[in-house]
DNA sequence: AAGTGGTCTAGACCACTTC
DNA sequence: AAGTGGTCTAGACCACTTC
């Protein structure tokens, strides 16, 4: 990892504030912070921003920065649920694990759409994989996702019976750490019908969303369809950017 | 509103891009934006991280800045943006304001999930407030509101048939600027098809939010119920944060 | 080698709160 | 008047990508 001054800074006050050492839910002023540090006020200002907008602490102009009182009282509140990303990592808080049947597994080549979205040119080739998730033999989810040969070109059908994510950490020591996405409700369809057991007046929701590495590459376009009573995507929103 | 640099150029450049000025979804360079609009690079970057974070454009170190193929995929939908807080401000895109209709106004007591949400003692008051959202006589949203009376003890008719937000914001200089979102899916009800204008078989997208002030205080718990066609909620996520 | 975004500095000035 | 966070500048150097 690197050393970053700002992320340092930020996991240090997080340390000092879970132990409770500032006085009045209080932290000292940013040029106080800055020598102490021995950094810039723009260091000191960057790594407050991230606490800030993780709900630790908030800032006053005029007054000062202080502790959230809500965090301290109320952690559950302050978790981000919306921040996982993969599947197999979102879903399995309660101990249980997702499984995975694959439905189609193929290599086509990407439509303008995927193009676009995964930055391809013309021609280029993507994998094509449907899988059905399913937990404890109730189906929760179809997922229809697309990935380019050229970022992962090594994958087996073995592989994508697992966590793609998982399997692309172990193996190339990248990791997905940001994605784009789209949230809606839609009507059920006959497969939907088929696959998750929606009746029709029970609706699906859509995700879909494009999975970024570190470094911005674009690897994997996904559309998932989920059963509306698996949906609860929970997120944290904060104007002050 | 004052008159602020950075974000000058957010606003510019978010008009740029939905008029489509950008060849290949590709932003100028940062030392170009920051030549051409006079200013230093640091805002620029200002602006450019807002805009990252509301999912519209992303970064590549050593490549350049990019347009999320995503964000102008649905850009035809008006939508509910994941970095807008109120209705009033999520929904006005093409510069037309959805207008309200009061179904029900009254004081109740607070039951035991809006004193665990809101932070309230049994027998704490809140007002209820149910509106209907509607866009050009197009229904879209039954809002189901509850706001502490200690928070907001002036509240009228007049009042909540307006945007609640605003209004606090004019008369306090308290502001809304965080919340905490929950979306999921779900069949319509009878109340759905009548206000709504929904079929059976279709859905409605339901956000549940606590919105919180500055300090921390939460302010309002807030249940949307939205016709299918209008929620899409676009959410830009980032582990490294 | 040239171009791009990322981090960080040192400082100026402003807006708001507190005394 | 003093203290606080907010905005902005001009520049240095680094890390990564592209040619």
């Amino acid at each position: 990892m690197v050393d970053l001054v700002y992320r340092n800074i930020m996991t240090d006050l997080k340390r000092r504030i879970e132990n409770n050492e500032f006085k009045n839910k209080r932290l000292p002023d940013e040029r106080s912070l800055s020598e102490s540090y021995g950094v810039s006020r723009s260091s000191v200002k960057r790594a407050l921003n991230v606490l800030a907008n993780q709900g630790i602490i908030f800032k006053k102009r005029g007054s000062g920065t202080f502790i959230n009182p809500l965090y301290q009282k109320n952690q559950s509140i302050f978790q981000y649920e919306g921040s996982n990303l993969g599947v197999t990592d979102s879903f399995k808080s309660n101990g249980k694990i997702p499984q995975i049947k694959l439905l189609d597994f193929k290599v086509v080549t990407a439509d303008e759409d995927l193009q676009t979205e995964l930055f391809l040119k013309p021609g280029d080739f993507v994998y094509q994989i449907k899988r059905l998730r399913t937990f404890e033999d109730q189906p929760f989810m179809i997922e229809l996702g697309y990935i380019p040969i050229r970022v992962a070109p090594e994958l087996t059908k073995e592989v994508v019976e697992g966590s793609i994510f998982n399997y692309f950490e172990d193996t190339t020591g990248k990791s997905v750490t940001k994605s784009f996405m789209s949230i809606k409700a839609e009507p059920s369809r006959d497969e939907d019908h088929e696959l998750l057991g929606l009746k029709p007046v029970e609706p699906v929701g859509v995700m879909e969303g494009i999975f970024f590495l570190d470094d911005g590459t674009p690897f994997e376009v996904s559309n998932m369809r989920l059963h509306y009573k698996y949906l609860n995507y929970n997120t944290f929103v904060d104007l002050d950017d």
